[in-house]
DNA sequence: TGTACATCAGTGAACGCGCGTTCACTGATGTAC
DNA sequence: TGTACATCAGTGAACGCGCGTTCACTGATGTAC
């Protein structure tokens, strides 16, 4: 498994950067297990790809870079997990809660990856730091559409007047309290994910789920 | 502030053990500087108590002991937190909005040990194993004492009636949300600590803060 | 009171390891003439 | 069609570094006689 140089070939011609993608894949796989961006390894990533590991440089300036491709394309696949669950959905309180579900389930299922997003502390951290404004940027437009979604639901009726900011934030919060708290303490005994999120869109939001509204 | 060595004086015989306290409570140190488990080195921790880096053997037996004792410490500081604030206040509703205050202040003033004890991924961590026994235990005695604090809320009629377990669930959740996600992102606006923590206690609770009562 | 010895807290040098990064190089493929 | 050359994807050896851990050692302090 961890031995692989005869198996790859060179790209041909015009398609160097092809390895470029290879190498964000190899570093996701290697995160999805450790989820330990600090130790991830040039050297490391390099071996799961089957390459020397000074071949990176060909496609990264540096360890950073990679990192910062690597998270960048995480955040990504999140943004369109949850993108792809609202749009599957019609009405107000259905969307905001199958985007807030969509959430959840990426973060349980990959759970390392979502601990690369938001579990790490930022500042001047040595790499991240010119990519932390793309990043805010898009967290920022992310956070908005949920404010949008909140308040959405207000305006329909299905959820008492408000501050749509404030509810949204707090929201947020425990989302991310549900998911991180489930992979940081597999041992306690927690419930079913959809039933705390409805827990916390019922007393955080007002929003109560019936269950056979979204049928019809 | 890196250089210490000098400064340094043999412990007496008989007080060789005040070394182990002093390591640890060096760990501690740069542990809240750099809030990475992973990159905690023995030799840093030599560095800043002054001595020199096999001397840490004398104490413990490898590195992944004195991890252990710098968790099972800062575990038993936030329970103590918790455990004072409860009891400066009289009244269910005020006790338990005291000890979830203390608990969020406690992880806000000290995120990157807060990190330490709920941001990293268990399971057959390396280390961490051995005591992850212990840290369990305590860990559950101290939820255990949250589900007491929403039982006695519902019973003196302060709190809607209810399971107890599953409103304790949903608070714990709240409030790891509350602290991880202001420390992981320090650029979203936040509002106060107390609102946030205000606004899930009541609306996971039931519980409606009434800022007069705590002063009679 | 003197002295040999045991105890104990700690040291300094060394080990092998994986790391990020640099450097000069290779060898297949395309292209100009 | 043949050939010299440029391009391009990738390599292998080496660098200096900090790490956890081991080992034989030191030197002050207490204690038995």
């Amino acid at each position: 498994m961890s031995v692989k140089r005869s198996a790859r070939v060179r790209n041909p011609q015009g398609q160097g950067s092809r390895l470029r993608a290879e190498l964000i894949d190899a570093a996701d796989r290697i995160l999805a297990e450790t989820g330990d961006l600090h130790g991830l390894s040039l050297r490391a990533v390099a071996r799961e790809v089957g390459i020397a590991t000074p071949s990176i440089y060909l496609h990264f300036p540096d360890k950073a870079a990679l990192v910062r491709a690597v998270l960048e394309a995480r955040f990504a696949e999140l943004a369109e997990a949850v993108r792809a669950a609202v749009t599957q959905d019609t009405g107000p309180a259905e969307q905001l809660r199958a985007g807030c579900l969509a959430y959840c389930r990426f973060a349980t299922e990959h759970p390392n990856a979502y601990r690369v997003l938001f579990g790490r502390r930022p500042g001047p951290a040595p790499a991240s730091a010119p990519s932390r404004e793309g990043g805010i940027q898009t967290g920022a437009a992310a956070f908005d559409t949920l404010v949008q979604g909140v308040a959405g639901c207000m305006r329909a009726g299905v959820a008492p007047d408000g501050d749509p900011f404030r509810v949204a934030t707090n929201l947020w919060t425990a989302l991310h309290g549900i998911v991180s708290l489930r992979s940081a303490t597999p041992g306690f005994p927690w419930p079913a994910l959809e039933r705390q999120v409805d827990d916390v869109l019922a007393g955080l939001a007002g929003l109560h789920h019936n269950p056979s509204a979204s049928e019809g």
